[in-house]
Parts: structure tokens; sequence; C-alpha cells
DNA sequence: AGGACTACTGAATCTGTAG
DNA sequence: CCTACAGATTCAGTAGTCC
């Protein structure tokens, strides 16, 4: 049990704000303008929902290139550009006390960003008196590679979900989720392609908006967290994700922008959009990517120590498992595939089959062992 | 706003600890006590890396971090949350402050919590003008389901890995951990087992600690992010996870604990541990990390004959080797890196991959010339 | 019609060394 | 501090063209 938890359940009273029962607010409607007036301009307690996808202030360097020489189009707005992190953590502070406001006190809120900003915003969250339920992880299908060879791939989003307070009700779909999900329990880590193809919105033939999010993502959001007619606010609205998702799923949407290209196509979008079929929503959301498992895997596991020493079946060549999962024979070195290829000459080789381990009584492919580790590791 | 004003602002001076060269510390053994009052008696710059796992529940470490006289005058019911918040903040701030101290300018650090804690940490990490290079998502194959169905399933946590700045150099073994997951660059997900069966230490027949690390996951992040001989500190050493696999390793190890009981699993775990031999270290290497070649070398020894036409995959250009081992196509010439650049207009070129000879039965890339040469001729 | 091949793209904190 | 330059570096998916 950590200190959040123990701190909050001594508060007994959730500081949130009161209910005003049927306040007149515009919803299904776009507010043009900054979000922090719009939200002022609100009353108490009128939202169930706030989706937002604040900037993430990248901070990115120069010009990046891909390695057969294109330009990586990076996202150099000027809505992405503060001064310190001191002055992004006042802009956080602001449009959190709004939102928090104007949430009611069983609403929930929903904040998207990376590693550059997510850990601010986290923290802001917690100081302003936010509970947070979970956070959720965007991994993503499709993420563009680390052209220069000097990271981890960021092949990820952060997503937080919180409530009022630590004592609030809030809205959770579980049997819903748990059906979008073959029968088993919504992990904290969703695997959904990202924005592209024909969902990916145009103008003049370049993307309208730099970080248009997919669909699929709002709709679990929604469909999680909201019921038919709840009122959903996105304060950074962009190209109207939020509300095409709303409107598809029933709900009623405000959105807040301030950039009139984005406003034009999001306006024009979200007139177009229409209630999905059950077809197109599985196939939205089943991206289900089987499980593949890496030698490197295994070896990091245990399943295959370091330092083993493997076979083909007709014992013309061995190889000793490295610590990286790389095959050492004679002074050559790759992976299983590279190494069984190169041995015989040939333009590709399946290593898993190729390789064996000698377990006294015979020679075993080293896909036993992957066989294995699925076995104890599958859901 | 101080430290965090200074980081924003791109391209300036890190702020990092001075390298003391050959300072006497003790590896390979463990620290009995606080670990910020340890970390205080270490000297400037002698840890090559940190892998942090600090405790969100402050019944650890409370004592030393409630408010001192003088603190914050909170409003209303807010007091309790603002002041424990604020405690976990301070205690942050402070073992981040000597971790910071006493890495090297180069080295790098790990912490790992989930959504209790690592917003704070990442923050803090931030403020204190670290450079976060990637936030990695640990997705647990089998994790404990959530009983109540009233979230998600809390199926991943949180690690951050951070250099000392902006500016700073960094270990990242991108070859091997490419390796490691069948040729394909490692993303910031990974996909590993819980800490279970024979691994989970016991002690009277229960767990011997609730948070036990799996090895396989330090193990990834030590093979990724050190290098043989490092020196690993981990200051919340628990059960000894990190030192038993940085041992394995080859990586020399500090651990901090003050806990007698997981002393002693620790010590007793990690005397068992084997290292791996030297054969079994050694990794796939980056490219970079090879001698370097001149293309004139190559000319000069005979390798390519000055008067040989190379031309690019697609027969779009050709030119000439000189006997200086530059290139002339037309009337210009120039380095076989700046020839590829200038014909595809673009802003960097790799000649030893753009241009190719015709060997009879198809073309081949001058890389190859390079990879004989450095057969024959490397020590 | 369909397969092979090419071109393009996505929230990216994306080089290192010598002079 | 700067500039110059050698040279290392990419995954999954969509769309279009050609045969």
């Amino acid at each position: 049990m950590g200190v959040m938890e123990r701190v909050a359940s001594r508060r007994k009273k959730a500081v949130a704000p009161v209910e005003t029962g049927a306040a007149t607010i515009p919803v299904d409607s776009l507010l043009r303008g900054d979000c922090i007036a719009q939200m002022a301009a609100l009353p108490d307690a009128c939202i169930d929902m706030i989706f937002a996808d604040p900037p993430y202030n990248l901070q990115l360097g120069g010009d990046l290139f891909r390695p057969e020489g294109g330009r990586v189009d990076a996202v150099d707005n000027d809505w992405d550009k503060f001064d310190t992190l001191g002055a992004y953590d006042r802009f956080t502070k602001a449009w959190l006390t709004q939102a928090r406001r104007i949430l009611k006190p069983n609403g929930t809120i929903w904040v998207i960003g990376s590693y550059h900003n997510i850990f601010r915003v986290g923290a802001a969250l917690q100081d302003e008196g936010f509970w947070i339920l979970n956070d959720i992880i965007w991994r993503k299908a499709n993420p563009m590679p680390n052209f220069k060879g000097t990271r981890f791939t960021n092949a990820h989003e952060t997503l937080i979900w919180a409530s009022q307070g630590e004592d609030a009700r809030y809205t959770f779909n579980y049997k819903a989720m748990k059906t979008l999900n073959d029968e088993l329990q919504m992990r904290s880590d969703w695997v959904l392609p990202i924005c592209g193809g024909q969902e990916r919105l145009k103008r003049n033939g370049t993307k309208a908006h730099p970080t248009q999010k997919p669909e699929a993502l709002l709709y679990r959001v929604l469909l999680a967290c909201t019921k038919p007619g709840d009122v959903v606010l996105d304060p950074f609205f962009g190209t109207g994700t939020t509300g095409a998702v709303a409107k598809r799923l029933g709900r009623r949407w405000i959105g807040i922008e301030r950039e009139e290209s984005y406003i034009e196509v999001a306006l024009e979008r979200i007139a177009d959009a229409l209630p999905l079929d059950e077809s197109a929503l599985t196939i939205m959301q089943s991206a289900k990517s089987q499980p593949k498992v890496a030698f490197g895997t295994l070896v990091e596991t245990g399943y295959c120590q370091p330092g083993t020493v493997l076979t083909d079946l007709k014992r013309r060549w061995q190889a000793v498992v490295r610590a990286d999962g790389s095959l050492a024979v004679g002074t050559d070195s790759g992976s299983i595939h590279k190494m069984g290829a190169t041995l015989q000459g040939a333009p590709s080789c399946n290593g898993w089959t190729f390789w064996h381990l000698d377990a006294g009584e015979g020679l075993k492919p080293i896909d036993t062992l992957r066989q294995t580790y699925l076995l104890a590791n599958e859901p």
C-alpha cells in the first residue's frame, strides 16, 4: 500500500467541484480559441470526461535524415514550443485547474503524452488532487524507427486515467472491455497501429495535423469510461478525433481549438462521421500480434545459458551462445538465422530448426526451448 | 527555476560532476545503511551506471523526510496530501542529488516505478538536470489480475533511462540489442515474465522481498548500457538482483541496503551466481567501433586499382577511382562519401554502401573490399 | 487479377572526431 | 567555441506502377 493511498484515505471529504445540475453548455460543438480561456467560461461540474492531448514539448534539435536520405517531417509547430520546463509546468497547471473545476465529481480525465512531458503532467495531476486510476501504454504496432541507432525505438505513448479523488465513483465498463479483449481482462498495455492510410486526414496532399491520433485509441477510451449521452470535452481538439468517435458512439462532445486550419478539417470530418458497423469495430480493435519470441529472450530468461554449445543436425558445425543471443562460430558471429545461412552458403535459414542442443539422448532443435518458454509464459 | 531553466535552453553546458579519475571505491560489495548517507560517503564521478528501484511506500524512508520546521502552510483539508507528496519529493530529490554527484559524466541512471511514483521521479530527474533518453515499458507476461474488475489490469511497470545531460555521451550497445531481438531494433516495450518459480527467493516459505525484480530485466539493462568491468550501483539493493546479474555479466557492483533480512538473502544469492566466461560475454559490435579504413588505403594496397569504374546500385551514375582514392564523375571529384551525397542531392552519404563494383555476376558494394582488407590485415 | 517492385511516411529530444 | 567531414543508420504499412 503506497503512501498516496494512505494519505488520501485520511482525507474523507473528496476535494472536488460541486455538481451544478443542469447547466446550459454548448454540446456537440467546437469552441474557438485558447483552451484555458474557453474552459474558464464553462460552468462548474458540467463535463463527464475530459480527453486531453496537450503539446509534448519535444525540444527537437536540427533536421533528422533517414538512412536512405529522406528528411523526417518533424513536429516543428509553434504550439509545441515552450521556453523552459517551468513555463511548461505553469501551462499544465493552468489548464488542469480549469479541467478539474468543470469536470463532474464523478468524471474522469485522460491525458496522453510521451516521456518528454508525461512525467510532468502526471505529477501535476497528483498535485492538483486528481487520483490516478491507471497509466495505459499505447504500444504502437508500427512506430518510426530510431534511424541513427542511438537509443531504443520509441515505440509507445503513455496515457493517464484519473478521477477527481480517491473516493470518487467513476464509470468503468468492465464487461465491455473484457468482451473487446476476447474475454480476458483488458490490460494496461494496448497494441494499436498509428494513424495512417485513409484515416489520416490530408490537406493539399500533406497531413492536416502532425499528431493526429487513431480513432481506435479514442474508441477504446470512450467505450471504457463513458456512458451513452455523456459529455466529453477535448481541450486540444486538433482535427477532432475525439469528436468523431464520440459522435459514432452516441456521446456528446465539446472541442476547443485555436488553429483555424485544424478547425475546418475537424468540422468537416465530424459532419461525415457515421456510426461504425460491427465488423469495422472488430477489425479496428483486433490488432493482436501473434506472440513472437526472439532467441535473445530465451537467453535473458535463462532458458538457454550463454556458453551453451549448439550444433546442426549433421554435426558439421558448432556454435557457442553468447550473452546477447548471438552465436559465435570460430571468429565469425551473428544471429541464429544469419549464422545458419552463412555456414550453409544459403540466402536465408530458419535458425530455430537448424540449430540443435545436445540433450544427452540425442539432438533436439532449439525451437523446443521456444515452445517451453511459450507454454510457461502465455496468458 | 534554476536547473530547469538552464537545461531547457539547448546546447548549453551540461551540469554534470567532474571526473575524479581513480578514486578508491568498494566494488563488489554491499554497504549497510541508509542509501543517501552511503552515497554521500562515495567520491564524485565514480559510478558508470545506477539502477534504482526506489520505494513508493514512505514507511521505508519516511522518518528522515518528515517536513522540517517552517514548512509550507497548506490550505484546508489538502494539507495531508500536499505534505506527503512533498515528503516523497524531498526524499526523491535527496537521493537523486547524490546519485547525480557520484555518477560519471558519461554514466547513465535507470529508475523503475509504477504510476504511484514514476511521474514524480521522472519530473525530479528532469528538474535535477538529467536528460531522459528513453522511457521503457516492462510489459509483464503474467501479471496479477484486477480481482474487483474496477480498473484495467495493471500489467506493466515503467523504467526511465537518463544521462547526465543533453550533450553527455553514454554507452548503448545498439548492435547487441538488435541481435538480442532477432535482428530488429530493440523497442521501448519489453515483454518479460514476472519473477516467480525457482527465481523467486523465499525465506521461511514466504517471499523474501515484496517486489523482487526478474533477472531478465536487469540482464537487458546491463547488457544494453554497460561494458564489462563497469561499476553498477544499486542504492535500493533489496535481494540483490542487480548484484547477481552484474556478477554474471562481468560487471562490478555496489549495493546499498538497510534491511538486514534482505542483506542476508542478497549476499547468499550473489555468492551462488556463476560468472560467464569471457567468450560468452563478447557481444556484437556496431560498425562504429570497428577500426576505420580509408578508401585510399584500399587503393594504395591494391585492393582496388586506380581506374576502376564504380556505379550505384541502380546504375544511375558511374565514377572512376583515382590514384589518391578520390572518385571522378564527369568533371567533378571528391571522396566516395562526398560524391555519393552530391549526386543524390543528399546532405550525406555512406560511400561504402552507395558505390558498387561490377563483379560480372552482379554488383557488390565496395564495403566488401574493406571487409576483405580487414580480414587480411587485422591483428 | 494479382504479384513484384518502388516510393513514401509516422509526436524523434537520433554522430563523432579532428582541427 | 566553431567548422569540416568521414561515415553509420530503418520498421511496418500504405499506395502506386509495372508486368
